[in-house]
DNA sequence: CGCGTTACGGTTGAT
DNA sequence: GGATCAACCGTAACG
């Protein structure tokens, strides 16, 4: 993790040459939201912000087709490290849902070793526990859809009212 | 040319 | 209520 220790990482960019004209450039699309972004491939994008659940879904399902990576990547004009990024994911939990984004762990009280030692789980615990992170590694994110467009549904409201109370409140001209 | 990897700037949400 | 912080995000670029 020393990465800055020594002399520049070979993944350094030697010039930063990668941020974002933030004024100037028409980067900035017309959007409720404000935030998107284009990316080289004309994809729009919200920085900082996981793709949109259809895009995802897309993603899995044209490569389960047996699209290759860099044509999804130019058809939906999404990063191919994205794509490649979502296809691994899927591939290891099988789920095309993002990470849970933001918040701090469970805080998790400062154990000492023997409260861990002690602390032995009981297979029925591991097991219900791994069932419910991986929630059955079958065909499964039919039904987490459902439920990602309900929330999604939910966010967008929040957001868009969010947005339009941002908005009032800073044009307030 | 395709794709895995990773620095970067960004957002989020629990503490 | 605001500040802090660690997680994840997608893009862009390297290899």
């Amino acid at each position: 993790m020393t990465a800055l220790a020594g002399g520049i990482p070979r993944m350094m960019r030697p010039n930063p040459h990668q941020n974002y004209p933030r004024g100037g450039y028409s980067l900035e699309v017309s959007t409720p939201l404000g935030q998107g972004r284009v990316n080289q491939l004309g994809g729009m994008f919200i920085n900082g912000r996981p793709l949109p659940n259809h895009i995802r879904h897309k993603i899995v399902e044209m490569a389960h087709h047996g699209i290759r990576p860099c044509v999804i990547s130019r058809q939906l004009r999404v990063s191919h490290g994205c794509v490649s990024k979502i296809l691994c994911r899927y591939q290891e939990t099988g789920s095309i849902r993002p990470g849970s984004i933001g918040g701090s762990k469970p805080k998790v009280r400062a154990l000492e070793p023997d409260c861990i030692a002690a602390m032995s789980l009981s297979m029925s615990s591991i097991s219900r526990i791994m069932r419910c992170k991986f929630g059955g590694v079958g065909g499964e994110d039919e039904e987490d859809d459902d439920e990602i467009q309900k929330r999604e549904l939910e966010e967008n409201e929040r957001r868009a009212k969010h947005s339009i109370d941002g908005i009032l409140g800073d044009r307030c001209e």
